[in-house]
DNA sequence: GTCTATATGTAGATAGAC
DNA sequence: GTCTATCTACATATAGAC
């Protein structure tokens, strides 16, 4: 593998272990197998390189998502699939983290992947919503954008939930009420 | 104000700002006009000051919600009452954003501060739904334990997607969506 | 209780040789 | 492209005087 790629790999390992303000230069050389000089060769440093990974994270979870959001089925189940999908939970997302890393959401570039991610998600989600209530399958008074938002926030307020309790269950009870509001009223349940 | 007081209310503040990895001794001395022997004095480090700071805001956290919670008002505007009311959505959760800092989930400690307001606000959360669905105001279908757990998450979450969009937009729409998902079938709305 | 001095390591690079 | 050397500041304390 390239060195630009090992470097790339290596810090979207760290980030999502210990965040933005918790990734240094140096453990990012170490983890790629890489020099200094050879990280500033190819970057602007820590925050271009930062850059460079979030967007890829970033698209890779787009793009799972994606897969789900065409995949077979009613909108309702793929919905629900989306939200029962597996993940590390206790890892948290990789993308979503960084929210909280207050020297990433204060520079504009680094804050446009997560903006740029979670907002074609709460479009798509809407989108979904929307055929759903056309086909029968979800009620007709919902709001699709407020309820789009809603299925954003259950997933990462799960993660913050479930790494607060070292347990994934409060993440799967999280989906599970989520899952009941959005069709608890037609049998069978969505999943 | 005593010296121990100024450091708890400085980390405090650090913290909210800037996450445990973001916040120094120094920048913690400094805001609060103490000398380092001070600091090492009063408290064992950074972690034992910390962990004084975590329980204070959980605490605070807990009181403001509880106020919520026996409030006036049938459960599901009680419901939508917590959920609703004021917050610097912008700054995020002062607890819950130290869910992704992985020094903070790492040590139990300083771990079990989160674990415990989110535990007891899944269990008050889900007591308001089952006082809701006995008094017919929200469907009896729903497991309270799983949409308790959905209510934190849904707020936790909101501040992830309102901090990546800098904007508190994101927030109140999802806010908006569990509402209607709570309440939809039930003229006039929850709120 | 508070202060200053001191200590070891890291953060986040830049410079210039090879 | 990569390496080593170097740099200033900060992180996170401990020691001991006052």
């Amino acid at each position: 593998m390239a060195t630009a790629e090992r470097l790339i790999e290596s810090t979207r390992a760290l980030l999502w272990e210990r965040g933005y303000a918790g990734t240094s230069p140096k453990a990012i050389q170490q983890r790629a197998g890489v020099g200094v000089g050879s990280m500033y060769h190819h970057f602007d440093g820590k925050s271009g390189l930062a850059l460079a990974a979030m967007e890829r994270s970033a698209r890779e979870l787009r793009e799972s998502a994606e897969d789900h959001f065409t995949g077979p089925g009613t909108a309702a189940e793929r919905i629900a699939g989306y939200l029962l999908r597996e993940r590390d939970v206790l890892s948290g997302c990789p993308v979503g983290r960084l929210s909280m890393d207050s020297e990433v959401v204060a520079e504009d570039r680094l804050r446009a992947p997560l903006d740029s991610l979670f907002g074609w998600l709460r479009i798509r989600l809407s989108e979904l919503v929307a055929e759903g209530q056309r086909a029968g399958e979800l009620d007709a008074g919902l709001d699709p954008r407020a309820v789009g938002a809603t299925i954003v926030a259950v997933v990462q307020g799960g993660y913050v939930v479930s790494r607060s309790a070292e347990s994934p269950e409060p993440f799967d009870a999280a989906v599970r009420g989520a899952l009941q509001l959005l069709g608890h009223r037609r049998p069978p349940p969505l999943r």
